[in-house]
DNA sequence: CTTCTGACA
DNA sequence: TGTCAGGA
């Protein structure tokens, strides 16, 4: 399995994306609707996000941080725009994100273990 | 406790 | 966009 396919794993709920990307929950939800990004959904409908999700939504945010409304972000979308100066110096770069992910599964032995580490796993997983 | 959908004093 | 309801 290579790099690609992991990035469209299905692997964090709403919550770990809120905090990765800075959005509230009614605005990736929102963003959703508009088709800006579209998660898996588990077996009780919880959307379950890759990483190519995570890193839409923040190319997401980037524009909208720079005053672009819906529809000029579906514009930069349409146009396969790819996130440009902002965007490239804000996001996290994929070693970032992996070392976040560590952190996650090395754990808070006192905050006591996240089912999220079993799901994790999946991605380092080989084969 | 976290997430989901629908709705708006 | 925030926030509340009512349910899973």
């Amino acid at each position: 399995m290579d790099l690609h396919a992991r990035k469209q794993m299905p692997l964090f709920p709403i919550g770990i994306v809120q905090k990765l990307t800075g959005l509230s929950a009614r605005q990736i939800r929102y963003y959703e609707q508009h088709g800006l990004v579209k998660p898996a959904r588990s077996e009780g409908n919880q959307r379950l996000f890759s990483f190519h999700d995570v890193e839409r939504l923040l190319e997401v945010r980037s524009w909208l941080d720079r005053g672009l409304n819906m529809a000029g972000v579906k514009a930069q979308l349409a146009r396969g725009a790819n996130g440009t100066s902002d965007a490239k110096r804000n996001e996290p770069t994929d070693r970032d994100l992996y070392k976040w992910m560590q952190q996650q599964m090395l754990g808070r032995p006192d905050a006591g273990s996240h089912e999220f580490q079993g799901e994790l796993s999946r991605f380092y997983r080989r084969k």
